[in-house]
DNA sequence: ATAATAAAAGATAATTTTGTCCTATATTTA
DNA sequence: TAAATATAGGACAAAATTATCTTTTATTAT
């Protein structure tokens, strides 16, 4: 469903935000750790999250990453999706055509249009801090 | 969403419910040319979803791949999906995690599971000849 | 200023997916 | 039975994705 730098970009995000809700930064070793992803892999991803203004990261000693309590407030799983590339979900044809339209629609355009509508909402109305207080309240059954 | 392999699959497959509606065979360049992919590439695929019994394959002269009229009754998007190995939608954490257990939930969980359920629900209720009927009686505008 | 630290950036490598090629096998028609 | 045709199968190649390594840059604390 989602490509690999995508659910790193996911899990990364809501580690960070469980720290930032705490008002501490977390450096990327201790990330990759918490979610068990590659290190470097996860470093170009959160660059990439960064540049997007999605989380901030700051460099030298007590450096890391952290959000913004504006970030924490607004940032929407969809805003990360469309980031990490997988913007494709939002845009492409479900039997790989070149262009998706319902002007000139593929034999599976109307039931898949209607999947990617609902996976498109359900992403847009989740935000990484709704995930990051259900694994708060959540016994400790829900994993990152 | 789909792998290429899983698009071109199921492509490939309405193609030849078209033909098989005329009783007619329909051979792999004939294919390839229609749905605009690559011969090889999609030989093989043909050939997983005729071990699979989702279509049926004939060698030599007038040889080619049709359907039963069983087949035709029966086939869901769901079955080629499965073959194509796409099976991951149906399985697989959408945050890539090990195993995706609701016993033992990632903060996603909940959210994706309902999203994969609809999806799961369309496949299944989506059979091939419906989206060779949606071809035939549309306009020219129904594209494969 | 200097040393230590942590992220940024760019080059490189492994893996998976996608795509191609060549030979073998089965089937039909002459 | 022989020749022609079309799929099957296995080896191979390219491209994309995922992962790693090394060097640079910015920041903090001494
Ligand atoms: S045209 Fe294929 S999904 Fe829209
Ligand atoms: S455990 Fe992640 S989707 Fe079910």
């Amino acid at each position: 469903m989602f490509s690999k730098a995508c659910e790193y970009g996911i899990r990364a995000t809501v580690q960070i935000a469980l720290q930032s809700e705490k008002g501490l930064r977390i450096g990327l070793k201790e990330i990759s750790n918490a979610i068990d992803s590659p290190e470097p892999f996860t470093a170009k991803i959160l660059q990439q999250l960064a540049k997007n203004d999605i989380i901030i990261s700051s460099k030298g000693p007590t450096g890391g990453y952290e959000m913004s309590s504006n970030q924490l407030s607004t940032i929407m799983l969809s805003d990360i999706v469309k980031t990490l590339d997988c913007d494709l979900i939002y845009t492409g044809c479900g039997l790989g055509l070149a262009t998706c339209d319902a002007k000139n629609p593929c034999v599976l355009h109307f039931q898949f249009d209607d999947i990617r509508e609902q996976l498109k909402k359900m992403l847009e109305n989740t935000s990484v801090q709704q995930l990051a207080k259900s694994r708060e309240s959540g016994d400790t059954l829900l994993r990152l």
